[in-house]
DNA sequence: TATGATAGATGACACGGTGTCATTTGTCAA
DNA sequence: TTGACAAATGACACCGTGTCATCTATCATA
């Protein structure tokens, strides 16, 4: 978490800096990205850096975290749209995300995240998914999914339903960047994946 | 991949080496560990190690790789003992895995490796289960799997089941460690989500 | 308006790490 | 004995992080 100061920072000198983050760590993954780089951009000393966040990590994840908000209300969205059919929502919800990729900072900044993962960064990946399990317990996706359509007994069963849907999403997500697919071939793929989830894999 | 001067080492002085490597990417992830402490442990100079590695990244993925060369053994192994079925295979496998980690080192060196997951990690532990698709074309690996027991109609089905199992098994592998569990709740939770893939997830 | 206190800004610098390179040492064949 | 090649060495250039003592701005209060 950054430190207050960084919070009572007036607008303008704030979002000056956030650009300047997203800049840096655009261009390279976390471990090679220079704070002499960012503040530089953003015109402010190294020092004043130090005031706002502990360090270069506490700067990343916030950064990373922002993003995280932004897409998982878009899947809230997506589950809300399809009257709580998981299959149809992630569906979806990756459909969005590959559209709006062709911006070409954020299609760098999730390139170096992916193919840099910490686990830090996989789990704020999921949270996306599976929400944040401490604010809303998870309640508001569980509530949301239409379990009629689910082949599941119980709510742990959900719980490993969701795991599975989302380690397989982060996946694709991955193999999109790794092998460069056009986004006909990722949805293509991530298509088939779910189905054979969905109908099973033994006969 | 190391350098020649690694291979042509005297037997005993690469032996120790390794060790010293092992130690260090054991006590910290990779982006902590220092070649100071490597090249102290193994009592040769700064510039030696050198010679023999490109940078600490090389030295690391070599070390990594003979890991998956191993368990990649194994596999093939509990797929040749359960005569093809791959979710037999892949849960004894799993339970190797598990069984063999005590060895305080080892243990520590995957956990080091998975919390810090660069995707090169990751593809390296899924070629454990992938095999090797440069050299055998992965046909070593679906000419042994039993395609009865799998309810899929093409080749390129079975490529995604095996994404797929192998997703699952990763993301596992990685709650072991973060969410801190036991050997038997790990292998429950693998259970029960090999089960859910098997049989479907929808209704 | 003056004062003091508190929050924020600054950049020089200590520290530590990586990878290089000129030089030395060892080996082995002719 | 010589020369040529392979390997070993450690001082060092370079770069980046995070700290800290010091300076500046703001603002409430007397």
């Amino acid at each position: 978490m950054p430190k207050a100061t960084f919070f009572n920072l007036p607008e303008k000198k704030r979002q000056s800096l956030i650009k300047a983050m997203e800049m840096e760590f655009s261009r390279v993954p976390l471990f090679e990205a220079s704070i002499a780089n960012i503040v530089k951009t953003a015109e402010i000393s190294r020092g004043s850096f130090y005031q706002y966040f502990k360090d270069k990590e506490d700067a990343y994840y916030y950064i990373l975290q922002e993003q995280a908000n932004r897409r998982n209300k878009q899947f809230i969205q997506q589950l809300q749209t399809h009257q709580g059919d998981l299959f149809e929502a992630i569906t979806a919800f990756y459909y969005d995300l590959l559209i709006e990729l062709p911006d070409q900072k954020e299609y760098n900044f999730f390139r170096n995240a992916l193919l840099n993962v910490t686990h830090q960064i996989e789990t704020i990946f999921n949270e996306i998914i599976e929400s944040n399990l401490k604010k809303d317990g998870m309640e508001k996706i569980t509530k949301l999914i239409n379990r009629e359509l689910l082949n599941i007994e119980s709510d742990s069963e959900l719980t490993h339903v969701i795991h599975i849907i989302s380690a397989v999403a982060f996946r694709n997500f991955v193999e999109k960047f790794t092998k460069e697919l056009s986004d006909e071939e990722a949805i293509e793929s991530f298509k088939v994946e779910m189905s054979l989830l969905k109908k099973g894999i033994a006969r």
